[in-house]
DNA sequence: CTGAAAGCGCTTACAG
DNA sequence: CTGAAAGCGCTTACAG
C-alpha cells in the first residue's frame, strides 16, 4: 500500500533513503544529532520524489497549528479590511497562517466561528468582537484559549486589547474645527456599546465644553458604523431647524454615508456644511474638498495584534496596547487657517 | 492519563457513556445502526463534559479538511477584497472555512503559499494568479489538486476560471463617450499578460475602430492595477501636447490614481476632462460629479468561483464561467444625454 | 548517531 | 446494533 498512492509520506522517503522515519523527520527538522552524511542522502531523498511532511498529522502530534484564527465584525469596512491585511502579513512573517472569519456583527455568527476554529485546534485567536456579548467568547476566555482583541474591549471579558486611542485627536479637531469659527458641531457617533464609539464621543463633549460651547442633545447622533446609518444621521441633522454648520463622522463608514445625503442635498463640503471623518482610507484624499480626518495607525495596530497574541500562545503574559490616532487636516471643513497638511 | 488533561477527547464521552469509541464517533456523527438509546445517552455525556471532535484528527483520518486556500494577488484592492468576503461567505454556507493568502503580486510568494497550502491538506484552491507564470502553480495543476482560478486566467495552465467579461460593457461605454461628443478617448488599461487587460483594451480599440476613431499610441498606456500607475499614466497623457478629451481607466485603483492628478492639477473631470473607470467600489459614486464606471458582479463571481471548486473536489468535471458586466453612467464624463441612473 | 515503538484523536472496515 | 483493532502521517521519549 504505501508509497502506491498519490501522496507521498515520510515512509517512503525513509524507504528510499534505507533509514527510519524517525531519521528522517530528525534529520528535515534540523534537529541535531543527526550525522551530515544522512542528513544529505536524506533531504536529498526528499527533494528527488517531491516530499513535503503533512502539517495535520504534524499538528495532531505537536498539538500546535501555527494557525490563527481571526474573526472580524465587517471586513467589508476598509478599516477592517486593511487590518485584516496587515494581520495576514505579521502572522505570515511569524510562520502563522489565518483563517479569515467574517460576522457582520452577529453574535451567533461570532459563536458558530469560534467554536469552529477551536475545533480545527488553532494555536491563537484575534478578534474584534461583536457588539454584545457572547457565551462562545466568554468560555473560550475562561478557558484560556490565547486570544486578543483588536480596535474593541468586551467589559466583562478580561483579555489583551490592542486599539487606537482617537481622545487626543478628536480634541484636536475639535480645535480645528472651533479655530475655524464653528459653534454648532453635530457628531454621528458609534454604538455606545464600542470602546471607540463612546471614546471618540466622550472626548468631543468634553473639548466642546472647554471651549465653553455646548452640545445640545439633538446634535448627538448614534449610528453602528455603518453606511446607511451615518447617511439617516446626516439626513435629521440637515432637517433640524437649527442644522449644525459641520459634522463629525466617527468612522469611514458614517462619513461615507453622511456624504451621500449631503450630496443628494446639493449641498457641498467645506463650503455648505462642515464634515470631518474617521480612518483614512485612500479615496478620502480625493473627494472634493478632500476630508479631513482622524486617521488610526492600522497596519501597526495589526503588527501589534499580531505580536501579542504569539507571545501569549508561547505562554507569557501578554498586555494591552493603545496607540495613537492623528488628525489630518485636508478642507472638507474649510480652508483651514494653519493648514499642516 | 486520559482524562486528566485539559482537552476532552473521544475516549473521555465513551468511558462516560459506558461504550466504544467507535459507538461516539458514529452516534455523534448521526451515522445509523445506532440505537436512539445510545446515541441519545451519547450525546448528553458529550454536552455534559463539552467535548467538541479535534478536526484535525478528524481529516488525517478522513483525508478531507474542508478548508479552501484564498490566494489573491493583491487584497487591499477593493475589488479582491469584496471578492475575498464573498468568497468567504459563500465557503462558510458550505461548510469550508478559507485560509487567507496575499501575494501583493509576488510569484514567488505565491508559490510559498502554494506549498504552504498543500502542506495544510486543503481540500482546493482558488486564486487569482500573479502575472507571471509559477513552478508550485504549474505543479499543482498537473498534480490535479482541486483548483480554479478567479478573475485571472494563465495561458499555459488549465484550469476552470470563472471571471466576468468587461467586453460588452465596454463597447458601452465608448458608445457613451462618443455620443457626448468625445473623439480623443485615452484608456489606461491593465497589464498585457491578463486577460481582463487585454480584453477591455482589445474592446475599447474595437469599438473605437467602430466609430472611425483612430486611438494613436500614445493615448494607450499600460498600468499595472494599482493606484500610482494610474497616476503616472494620467500625468503623461495630460502633459501631451494634444491631450485626450476622456480617459477609461481600466480599474478602480488605477482610476483612482489618475484622479489624483487631475485633482493635482486644478482640473475638474466631467467638464474639464471626462474620466471613466472600472469595478464599482462604494465611493464612486461619492465624487463630483460621480463616477461612471464598468460593473463586475463580485458577489456572484465569488458564489460562483467557490461552487465550481467544490464540485472539483468532490470529483466532477467542474467548467469555466463568464459573467458580463454593467456600465453605469453617472456624471463624470459630462451630462449624459439619456442618463440611465 | 540511529531505530523500534508509542501515541496524537479520530473513523471505518471487519466481526459478531 | 456494538466493539476491538487498524491506521491516517507524523514526532519524540526511550534504548542502545
Amino acid at each position: 500500500m504505501a508509497g502506491t498512492g498519490l501522496r507521498v509520506t515520510i515512509a517512503d522517503v525513509a524507504k528510499l533513503a534505507g533509514v527510519s522515519t524517525a531519521t528522517v523527520s530528525r534529520a528535515l527538522s534540523g534537529a541535531d544529532g543527526v550525522s551530515a552524511q544522512v542528513r544529505k542522502k536524506v533531504s536529498e531523498t526528499a527533494d528527488r520524489i517531491g516530499y513535503r511532511p503533512n502539517e495535520l498529522a504534524r499538528s495532531l502530534r505537536t498539538t500546535r497549528t501555527r494557525t490563527l484564527g481571526l474573526v472580524v465584525s465587517d471586513v467589508v469596512n476598509p478599516f477592517f479590511g486593511e487590518l485584516a491585511v496587515a494581520i495576514e502579513e505579521a502572522a505570515h512573517a511569524s510562520g502563522f497562517s489565518v483563517i479569515l472569519c467574517n460576522t457582520n456583527e452577529d453574535t451567533s455568527r461570532q459563536d458558530e466561528y469560534i467554536q469552529l476554529l477551536r475545533a480545527r485546534q488553532i494555536d491563537g485567536l484575534l478578534l474584534t468582537p461583536a457588539l454584545d456579548e457572547s457565551p462562545a467568547l466568554r468560555a473560550a476566555a475562561l478557558e484560556g484559549i490565547p486570544m486578543v482583541f483588536v480596535d474593541r474591549a468586551l467589559p466583562a471579558v478580561e483579555v489583551p486589547v490592542v486599539r487606537a486611542d482617537g481622545r487626543r485627536a478628536t480634541k484636536d479637531l475639535v480645535d480645528h474645527l472651533v479655530g475655524l469659527g464653528h459653534e454648532r458641531i453635530a457628531i454621528i457617533s458609534g454604538p455606545r456599546q464600542t470602546l471607540t464609539g463612546r471614546e471618540r464621543l466622550d472626548a468631543f463633549r468634553a473639548r466642546m465644553r472647554r471651549h465653553g460651547l455646548r452640545v445640545p442633545r439633538e446634535l448627538i447622533r448614534v449610528g453602528n458604523f455603518q453606511m446607511r446609518s451615518g447617511r439617516v444621521a446626516a439626513a435629521e441633522l440637515l432637517d433640524l431647524d437649527e442644522p449644525p454648520t459641520a459634522v463629525f463622522a466617527a468612522d469611514n463608514l458614517m462619513a461615507l454615508g453622511a456624504l451621500h445625503e449631503i450630496r443628494r442635498r446639493g449641498l457641498r463640503i467645506g463650503r455648505d456644511l462642515a464634515l470631518a471623518g474617521f480612518d483614512d482610507p485612500p479615496w478620502f484624499q480625493l473627494l472634493d474638498p478632500p476630508m479631513t480626518t482622524v486617521a488610526q495607525p492600522v497596519k501597526k495596530l495589526g503588527e501589534l495584534a499580531v505580536e501579542t497574541l504569539l507571545q501569549t500562545v508561547a505562554g507569557a503574559t501578554a498586555s494591552s496596547h493603545v496607540l495613537e490616532c492623528s488628525l489630518i487636516v485636508r478642507n472638507s471643513c474649510g480652508e483651514a487657517l494653519s493648514p499642516r497638511q
